[in-house]
DNA sequence: GGATGCGTATTGTATATACAACTTTTCCCT
DNA sequence: AGGGAAAAGTTGTATATACAATACGCATCC
């Protein structure tokens, strides 16, 4: 599965500099060499330097200022907000008892809707997996999951009573990018009765989107009793520190 | 407080294809112009267009396939649900009307549960506020907050309508820690008449509990009406792979 | 001593060119 | 028809060059 093809060269300048900052050759705040002086260095253009230094900048490791240099920016505060979770841990660490009902597991075109986040071609087909997760026995969620095949081309095969998508994908390769949106809802009759709602009781519902490096991955609707259940996070802020000087 | 210098060439190339995509010029899914053919178009070199195009992939806007084209990304809700962010900047950002109404604003002895939290002593008086926000006159959220009076003294003479308990609170001093949780709930009759709400429509409260370096600062409980708000995040993973080559 | 101006270092933008990598279409041969 | 090779089209990377914009130190002038 590794890239057995060698580095971009505006990556190597990337990965030459994060790897420094790392071990703590530039500290933060403090100056990295010039573009001129990486330019020597490292054996690249000015303008494959300035590539890799103007990602790096985006990325928040590193802030330029024209005229003067380019500065190790303090880590960023990276908020670990709604942590790809998986539920079967969380239950047992309550030190309560998972079962996971399986639904449906197929390959199906997705709406356009759907489809057309997986690929510019609209009637793509997609890997579905619809499970219900109880908790002591009373369902907790109910998980619809859209995963592309080239991402998990064994998907299907997967016994997910043992093992949920979400180890199953992480263990694939751990995301690259995630996307989570929350809204309370109003379940329809179907989703009613699968969670076993009490009449007018709201859900929770957790969309969780995640793409790999070659793109997107799969995208989760996490249906939860609105009563019993709820979503949280706790961390702390790293101090900001100000601009060289 | 506007930048009168003229717009960079590449941004031009990106609000082109920006507004061209929000009027519907180019939808969802489909192909946009090649890079020769924005050349010709908008008179910019090839790597100038191609700058526009890689940084509005990056961006999400669009998804460029190699050798295929460039085509338009579904759009990506994001609201930064990590960090402390501040409902009028949020809706002043979509370009909408922001307004806030001072339901009440005073100090008060808060429930046993809640001024525990603050204080060991039970019957400990905290300031209290509670504020509805419109978007365009419709209401968004009931935001019901304690703030510590060790932490805000002045907290009860400020005008809440002009700047948001949550900005003033930042500037005194950014939150040591912060806590998140969030559940779908029945709002009561009075919520429901404040936020508008149908008959049976559920709500979505983020509960958010802040501490200073001296202890526990604020507790806000935001209310939002289910069907108008959702809340949502998106970022990207680190990599840590620092990997001896 | 302090203000001003100038030169240097550094980053920001823009262009032209070349070739590589990949996808889609075309077309020819069997 | 079908298969496969060739061609065309599109994006990805890398370089060399030029000039613009900003920051900062230093010398000069008053």
């Amino acid at each position: 599965m590794d890239d057995l093809r060698p580095e971009k060269l505006y990556e190597q300048v990337k990965t030459y500099l994060r790897t420094g900052i790392a071990a703590g050759t530039w500290k933060a705040g403090e100056k990295i060499p010039s573009e001129f002086e990486l330019m020597d260095k490292l054996g690249a253009s000015r303008m494959t330097v300035h590539r890799a230094l103007r990602e790096l900048s985006a990325e928040g490791v590193l802030l330029r200022v024209q005229g003067a240099g380019s500065f190790v920016q303090p880590p960023a505060p990276r908020s670990p907000l709604l942590e790809i979770h998986d539920i079967a841990e969380d239950i047992t660490r309550r030190g309560h008892v998972h079962r996971a009902q399986v639904l449906a597991l197929d390959s199906r075109p997705a709406g356009a809707e759907i489809a057309v986040e997986f690929s510019p071609r609209p009637r793509a087909k997609l890997f579905y997996s619809e499970i219900l997760h109880f908790e002591n026995e009373i369902p907790v969620q109910l998980e619809e999951r859209y995963v592309s095949p080239a991402f998990a081309p064994d998907y299907l095969a997967q016994d997910f009573t043992a093992i949920t998508p979400n180890r199953y994908l992480q263990s694939i390769e751990p995301p690259h990018e995630v996307e989570h949106i929350i809204h309370a809802g109003q379940p329809d009759a179907r989703i009613q009765k699968l969670l076993q709602l009490a009449a007018h009781e709201p859900c929770l519902c957790l969309l969780r989107r995640t793409w790999a490096k070659a793109g997107p991955a799969t995208r989760s609707l996490l249906t939860h009793p609105g009563s019993r259940y709820s979503l949280g996070s706790r961390y702390k802020l790293a101090d900001f520190n100000a601009r060289p000087g």
